[in-house]
DNA sequence: AGAGATACCTGGGAGC
DNA sequence: TGCTCCCAGGTATCTC
């Protein structure tokens, strides 16, 4: 499931083969994703030169010289792969983009979680008006203990769910979340606001430390996510908590608990979690 | 305004 | 084996 790490490696992955090429003509196989897929079929979007490819929280911004630009959200099962044309379609690449010099970009969505809207930017390396909501970058400067502390005041939400608030923070996950809380010994139930600021700087810091780590080893891989070359993320060989409840907390040994927070399973280890 | 619930969707696993 | 049921996830939308 794509979260942060995966749409930058996915992104970093995909850059050198759009790089100042256009697309000559994009196919749909299906009416819609998350929303109608017919404005893709817009004149503009065609043989127009890529001219950047960026990430900003879960989402991926391709961006055309005419600053018409993709927004294409993975969802949780979608991935993205190049392949020469003549390649066989899989059966959920439900979008094709056909670029000049024969090569396609082609996004699997079975769950169709995932969407791919187009929208007009005001300038070049913009952020589309759809995405002004979201909040800070969670490896930006800007995302630290200040910032997470003065947000979390009056908040009576658990923060595991308020660092998975896209208005807040961008791009944490389940995975990440639970990761991070275990890292920096704090317990997913506690109310944002109950968070010192000791406790602020540790989270902040912890969220940077699992997200830099699982860029470095290709994201998650747990069930359907893979990078544009096929290759599986390896960070979920060093998940500590996600998805452990029953097996002993690698730390102390005590067993790890499951809790629901916002109709998400939470796992935790009661001992080093305060 | 904030927080919780729900719909969206399909593959995969568990249980019968 | 084959069926049904349930769960996973992010985002948008709703209700209180």
């Amino acid at each position: 499931m794509p979260e942060l790490p995966e749409v930058e490696t996915v992104k970093n992955a995909l850059s050198p083969h759009l790089d100042g090429r256009f697309f000559e003509r994009i196919e749909t196989h299906i009416g819609q994703l998350r929303y109608s897929l017919a404005p893709l079929y817009d004149k503009e979007l065609r043989n127009e030169k890529i001219a950047d490819v960026r990430r900003r929280g879960r989402y991926i911004i391709i961006e055309l010289d005419n600053l018409k630009a993709f927004i294409i959200h993975l969802g949780m099962s979608g991935s993205i792969r190049i392949v020469e044309a003549a390649a066989e379609r899989k059966k959920h690449e439900h979008v094709i983009w056909h670029m000049n010099g024969g090569m396609t970009m082609r996004f699997d969505c079975p769950r169709r979680f995932g969407f791919v809207k187009v929208c007009k930017l005001k300038a070049a390396g913009a952020d589309p008006q759809e995405l002004s909501h979201l909040g800070v970058e969670p490896l930006e400067p800007d995302f630290d203990a200040v910032y997470l502390y003065e947000a979390s005041r009056k908040r009576t939400g658990s923060i595991k769910n308020f660092i998975m608030n896209n208005s807040i923070v961008v791009g944490v996950g389940n995975i990440y979340a639970t990761e991070a809380l275990f890292a920096a010994g704090i317990k997913p139930m506690r109310t944002a606001a109950s968070l010192t600021r000791a406790e602020c700087e540790s989270l902040t810091k912890a969220v940077k430390a699992v997200l830099k780590r699982s860029i470095e080893v290709g994201g998650t891989t747990i069930a359907d996510y893979k990078s544009v070359d096929g290759s599986e993320g390896k960070f979920v060989h060093e998940l500590q908590v996600y998805g452990k409840k029953g097996q002993s907390c690698p730390v102390c040994n005590t067993e790890i608990e499951m809790t629901r927070l916002g109709g998400r399973s939470s796992c935790y280890c009661p001992k080093c979690q305060k």
